[in-house]
DNA sequence: CTGTTAGCGCTTTCAC
DNA sequence: GTGAAAGCGCTAACAG
C-alpha cells in the first residue's frame, strides 16, 4: 500500500566456514588457518581459500568465534594514581559498563601507578607482559616508556595510548584528542568572545613539559598571532595543576596588568584560577578552560567560565575498550566512531 | 617490581546457565524460560531461579545466545526520500558499518518514503509490521504516525525515532538531540559572538510547523529575551528549506533593516542564506546555523559562517543500530553512550 | 601440510 | 510444567 516508497538492502550473505571450505575443496581447519594467517598451509592452498573468501565476501560470525575460543579476554587500564577528577570519570564510566563487559566475558583491570615517573611507569608496563590481551595506558612520552610499550607490542599484546599519546612508539592506536587543534579552538573562542576589545591574554598551564599542555599552548598561540592582532599573549604561568599556586601566580599577574581581557587555563587548578578572578574582581575577563567536571560545570552555569574545551571521558573509556576488543579479534576499527572529538561546551549545551 | 602500583579488577564471574540450573535444582530449559519471562513455569520455580540468578549476578553470554538463535535480525530505517544531505550522511555511515553488521548477522534495510506526508508515512510503517525486529524512523509528529508506531510496538517490533521525535507515541527510544537546548545554544553563540553591539537578529527557518524547527526557535528566543536585551529578534522567515526562497526573503529583510547584526538559520537552505549575505555585503553579520555538511564546512572555513550546531550523523546512525540491537536482545542500553550531544562546531574544531 | 572431532553456552524443538 | 538433546558456526587439540 505504501506508494512512493523505495527500499534498499544493506548487508546480506550468511555463509559459513563450511561453505567456504567446500568451495575451496579443503577442510574447516584449513580455512581457519588461512583466515587467521596461521602458518602451515601451502601457498597455493592459501590462494584458493582466499579466493573463495573474496568471491563470497565472507564474514566469519563473531559470536561463534567468541564462543569457541572459550577463555575470557583480559584488558588492563594503566592510569595515574593521584586524585585527578578527569581520570576518575574515566574509571566511573568503565564501571558503568560492567554488565556489558560481563556479558561479553571481558575482564578489565584498573592499574594505578605514577605515570609521571617514567621508570615507574615503564616498570608497571613491563610487569604486564604476557598476562593481558590488551593494555590501555595514559602515557608519558619518554624513551623508557616507549621501549616498554614496544616490548608489549612485540609480545603480542594490543596497546592503545589514552588521552596522552606516545606517537614514536608502535602502539596500535591512540584514543584522545588532537591537542594542537584543541588549543586552536580555545584561542578562537577567547578571541571571538572578547568581542573586539584590545588587551592582554593570560595563559595558565600545569607544565610546559607535558606534551599535551605544550601542544595546546602551541595551537592557542598560533590562532592568537594570526587572527587577533589586538590581543597580546602574556608569558605562560606554570601552576603545576595546583589550585594554590595557580591562584598566586595569577593574582600577581593581575596586579601588574590592568588590561587583561582573556584567560586560557590549559590544565587543572581550575578552582585557583576562579578564585584569582573573583578576588581581583575581573568578572569581565573571558575565561576558557578544559574538561567538564563538577567544578567547571558550576563555573559555566555561574558565568565565571565562558567555555570549556572537552574530551568526553565516557566516550574515551568506551572507545578504548572497543578498540582493544576489535584489535584482539582482528576486526577492523570504525575510525569515525572511535575518533575523539573536541567538544566546545558552553552553558546551554552542557551535557 | 612495580612499586607504587595498585590494581583493581572490574567484572568477574563466568558462570553458565548450567550452573544456575544446578543451583536452582531445575533444568537448562527452565532457567532459559525464566530468563526471558516466557510462560509455563510455576511461580514458585520462577522465584527459585530468579534467586539463583541474583545471588550470582549471572550474566548470560551474549555470543552464545546470538549463535544459538540462528536466524539473523532484520532492522529497517525509514527515511525521507528527498535529497537531504544530512540524511544522506546517515545512510553513508550505515554503509560504512556493513562489515560490522555482516559479522553480527544483522540485516539493515533503508526504506525511503515521503515522511512529510503523514498518511504516506503511516502506511509505510504499517507495511513493515511483522517483518522486522526493529525499525528506526525519522518521524513526523502526527496522530496517524503515532498510531502506526504504536501498532508496530504492539506487534513486538522495537521502534526508535531518529532525529525527529514523536514523544506521545510508545516508541522505545529517541535518538536525536534536545532541540530546545540546541536553539538556546545557537542563541548564546549569536549573542556572545556579536560582541556587545546592539541591533537586530534575523531568523530563517524551514517551517514553524516542523516540531524541531519550532523547538529550536523557542530556545533561541528564550536566551535572546533573557540575556541579550540589546538585541531584538525579527519575525521568523519561513524559507521551506529552499535556497531560492530563503535568499529572496532575506534580501528583502536586509533592504528594510540596516542594523542586522546576527542571523540564525534554523534548517536547510543554507546556500541561499549565504548568497543573501554576500550580495548584501553583510559580512560582519554573525551567522550561526545547523549541521556540518560539505557546504557549511566550506562556509565555516571561509569565515562566512561563525558556528554550526551539529548532531553527529555518524553517531546517530550507529546509536540507532546499537539501541535497536540492545532492545532486541533485551540488553540494557548504555544511556550515556547513546545520548546525542549538541556539538558546537567552529572552524578550528571541524571534525 | 591437512583433516577430524569435541566442545564453547546458549536456544529450541519435542517428549514426558 | 518441566526436562533431554540436537544444534548454531566457530576454535583448538590431536591425528595422520
Amino acid at each position: 500500500m505504501a506508494q512512493e516508497t523505495h527500499s534498499d538492502t544493506l548487508t546480506a550473505a550468511a555463509l559459513t566456514l563450511k561453505d567456504i571450505a567446500r568451495q575451496a575443496g579443503v577442510s574447516l581447519a584449513t580455512v581457519d588457518r588461512v583466515l587467521h594467517n596461521r602458518p602451515g598451509v601451502r601457498p597455493d592452498t592459501v590462494r584458493r581459500v582466499r579466493e573463495a573468501i573474496e568471491r563470497n565476501s565472507f564474514q566469519p560470525h563473531v559470536a561463534a568465534a567468541e564462543l569457541a575460543r572459550g577463555r575470557a579476554r583480559r584488558f588492563a587500564f594503566v592510569m595515574p594514581s593521584g586524585p585527578n577528577p578527569f581520570m576518575q570519570q574515566i574509571q566511573a564510566y568503565l564501571g558503568e559498563m560492567s554488565a556489558w563487559l560481563a556479558a561479553r566475558r571481558l575482564n578489565v583491570e584498573m592499574i594505578a601507578t605514577d605515570v609521571f615517573d617514567p621508570s615507574v611507569l615503564a616498570a608497571s608496563l613491563e610487569a604486564l607482559s604476557g598476562d593481558y590481551d590488551g593494555v590501555a595506558v595514559v602515557a608519558l612520552d619518554h624513551p623508557g616508556v616507549r621501549a616498554a610499550i614496544n616490548d608489549l607490542v612485540d609480545a603480542g599484546t594490543k596497546v592503545v595510548t589514552l588521552v596522552s599519546d606516545v606517537p614514536s612508539s608502535r602502539r596500535h592506536h591512540y584514543v584522545g584528542i588532537d591537542n594542537i587543534a584543541a588549543g586552536r579552538t580555545a584561542g578562537a573562542l577567547v578571541g571571538r568572545l572578547v568581542g573586539g576589545r584590545a588587551g592582554k591574554v593570560a595563559i595558565v598551564a600545569g607544565s610546559q613539559g607535558l606534551r599535551d599542555h605544550a601542544e595546546r599552548i602551541f595551537g592557542f598561540n598560533q590562532v592568537m598571532a594570526s587572527e587577533f592582532p589586538d590581543l597580546s599573549v602574556l608569558p605562560v604561568l606554570e601552576g603545576r595543576d595546583e589550585d594554590e599556586r595557580s591562584e598566586q601566580l595569577l593574582a600577581r599577574l593581575f596586579g601588574r596588568h590592568a588590561d587583561i581581557v582573556g584567560l586560557y587555563n590549559v590544565g587543572a587548578g581550575t578552582q585557583g584560577v576562579a578564585n584569582a578572578l573573583s578576588k581581583a574582581a575581573r568578572e569581565t575577563v573571558v575565561f576558557v578552560g578544559h574538561d567538564v567536571t563538577a567544578l567547571t560545570r558550576r563555573l559555566l552555569l555561574q558565568g565565571v567560565m565562558d567555555a570549556a574545551i572537552s574530551q568526553n571521558p565516557g566516550h574515551e573509556a568506551r572507545a578504548a575498550v572497543r578498540v582493544l576488543l576489535a584489535l584482539a579479534r582482528g576486526e577492523p576499527i570504525l575510525r569515525e566512531q572511535e575518533k575523539i572529538r573536541i567538544d566546545i561546551v558552553m552553558r546551554d549545551n552542557l551535557p
